[in-house]
DNA sequence: ATGGCCTCGGTTCGAGGA
């Protein structure tokens, strides 16, 4: 079973670059975040012809959240129960026995914003409402954009970064608060490249520096984690025409 | 060199992203 994470940047834009994309990796589930499209505007039955269920929480111009896949989808939620919040970053849904929460974390801003401290509050909900998940669904998977680079191996110039939106002390506590669950970084079971990250700036000439950070992610229960025999960042669609700022993530489980 | 780019809405520039 292969899982994969993709903010892709407004589902208007980038459509046919998720289709072009499932086409050569036929994958299980594909969760999307910043689709940025109203649930009557969302591309169902695109993503149908191409072999997908498809549930989605979505939003006029900002945010959105969709989890495609390839085997029947039950049990959704959208939102936290635990966080009331208008903006729609959360998804989850059971798919194959395994509990997938799709999320799209406030970017935060910079510490010392209300965004910063939104931020801060969407995770305090986020760890009540994982911590109840995960005594019902041992199986459970918590993915997408955290907004967070959980450790300096994960930002292009660390001391460029030091104290700052993204990898500041506070959400790094959020981020080990989500290990702390029992939850592993399915990237980090692995031998990986160094300075492999899942986003790049557009400014800068941010990409083909390799100025980026890892803050998409695959985080597995312990027995999810026992399963995972792979974990990747697919750097191709960041190379095509027009792409989105972030790129694929993609777990494999067996059987 | 503290800006740079991209998307959206809704009209030509501000907000938000990360």
């Amino acid at each position: 079973m292969k899982l994969v994470t993709w903010n892709v940047n407004s589902l208007k834009v980038r459509l046919q670059h998720v289709l072009d994309w499932l086409k050569e990796n036929p994958v299980d589930v594909l969760c999307l975040q910043e689709t940025k499209l109203s649930d009557d505007k969302f591309p169902t039955a695109e993503i149908e012809a191409a072999g997908y269920q498809v549930v989605f929480s979505g939003q006029k111009t900002y945010n959105g959240v969709a989890i495609l896949s390839r085997h029947p989808i039950t049990d959704v939620v959208r939102n936290n129960p635990f966080y009331d919040d208008p903006q729609q970053r959360l998804l989850a849904a059971t798919i194959n026995g395994v509990r997938v929460m799709c999320a799209y974390i406030p970017n935060g801003q910079a510490p010392d914003t209300e965004k910063y401290a939104y931020k801060m509050a969407w995770l305090d909900g986020l760890h009540a409402w994982l911590a109840q998940e995960l005594k019902t669904h041992p199986q459970l998977v918590l993915l997408g954009d955290f907004n967070i680079a959980p450790e300096d191996r994960d930002v292009h110039d660390p001391a460029a970064w030091v104290g700052q939106n993204l990898v500041s002390e506070p959400e790094r506590e959020h981020f080990k608060k989500m290990l702390a669950h029992g939850l592993k970084d399915a990237f980090r079971l692995f031998e990986q490249p160094e300075k492999l990250f899942s986003w790049w700036d557009y400014r800068m000439l941010g990409f083909r520096r390799n100025a980026g950070m890892r803050i998409d992610h695959i985080l597995l229960s312990p027995l999810l984690a026992e399963r995972c025999t792979a974990c990747v960042i697919d750097k191709t669609p960041r190379k095509w025409e027009q792409p989105s700022d972030h790129t694929p993530v993609i777990a494999t489980l067996s059987d």
